[in-house]
DNA sequence: TCGTGAGTTTACCAAATGGTAAAAAAGCAA
DNA sequence: TTGCTTTTTTACCATTTGGTAAACTCACGA
């Protein structure tokens, strides 16, 4: 049987094999985030990643594996802040550090979070598994964490599943409505800037016990 | 010349025209804010206003012109609330009540946000015009009106722009994310009473001189 | 009741789109 | 070089999509 490069069977990867995948995913990623899903064509992923249409369709069994690939290994990076909040670190200091961390992401990864945007708004058809069983838990276990923190005293009564919420859309918010910040405020460097500014104020200013 | 129900000259709507555009109208707006417009169809919303497609092209010149149509109508809506923050009133009781109006949007008007929201992300390619001409002018206005509270020592140092940018944030996530929200909190009363109590609360804290 | 224009349907079409088959080319071990 | 596998291209295809032409139906005033 001939490996078509999908997953059925696993064989060596081939250094062409990662080095062409990387590239359509790659071309994805850019694609997809800025048309969603069913807005983004395989031409277009072809052009941008240099590649045929049917030389694609080699490395990947159709369009719905690239969204699905793309969209799972971008959970991991997403999540990845949220589960360095450390239990052992000063409460107050380490949710503004995630908050930094977020509003970082958004600023170095602006495509992979409009592409987590646009599945999200269109009702995660096809990420809701991975919610569930990826980003749930880990929410349910920092917002124990936080609600500790609460009862000790050690910061202000606030809702960590909304504290949660909020940390996430205002930081988020600079790279998924890029298109409406720049025209509020089109320096982007002094936006960045003010931003980070604002949010560790309002952020300290709601847990100071 | 057969007036095709555009708007190049004009006559009397007509009763039934009236009722038509509106349905299609009702019915582009469920499948635009759920698909985006690229991944939705002429006959998606043909289905869902129960008509037939060329019965649709019969009040609307296309599918741009009925999205562009809906952007339009959203855009006074949209900008309503802040348009009333009243610079006669007490700073942190319009600050808030502002919050307060524009979460009850989003719980009331969902795919009115989730519209708007696809738009953005997808860089404003359709409502570009509309954000510097409406959506600039009134915020530089009311960020001049809340500048001067915080010259006057009426509320705490915040940056206005960024202040307006919170506010939107979170509480549009509530309507734009709520496919995750819903995830993370599954009983939607609580969830959206949790949410305005906490941002009554962060945004209180943040604006107390 | 008859005519006229508003409203609706039927039958299409050209372009775009996701995907496939199979031949051709490029690597590569012997 | 030879023979085999991996990769890429060329030529397609079926379906979907936005849109149109023209026939048809319906409401309603004269």
């Amino acid at each position: 049987m001939a490996e078509t490069g999908s997953d059925t069977t696993k064989r060596k990867p081939s250094r062409i094999q990662q080095k062409n995948r990387k590239r359509v995913l790659e071309a994805a990623l850019e694609v997809f985030s800025q048309h969603g899903y069913r807005g983004s064509t395989l031409d277009q992923i072809a052009d941008t990643a240099g590649l045929s249409k049917p030389n694609i369709l080699y490395y990947f069994s159709g369009k719905e594996e690239i969204h699905v690939t793309l969209l799972n290994r971008l959970m991991e990076t997403w999540l990845d802040p949220l589960a360095h909040l450390d239990p052992s670190g000063d409460p107050m200091e380490e949710l503004l550090a995630y908050t930094r961390r977020k509003l970082e992401m958004s600023r170095t990864y602006p495509r992979e979070s409009r592409l987590f945007a646009n599945e999200i708004l269109q009702g995660a058809p096809r990420i809701a598994p991975h919610l569930e069983s990826g980003l749930k838990p880990l929410v349910d276990e920092k917002c124990d964490l936080i609600q500790q923190w609460v009862d000790a005293g050690r910061i202000a009564a606030v809702n960590p599943r909304h504290l949660i919420m909020s940390i996430w859309s205002t930081t988020q918010h600079y790279a998924d409505f890029e298109a409406q910040v720049r025209v509020l405020e089109p320096e982007t460097d002094a936006s960045w800037r003010a931003a980070g500014a604002h949010l560790e104020t309002m952020f300290r200013k709601l847990l100071q016990p």
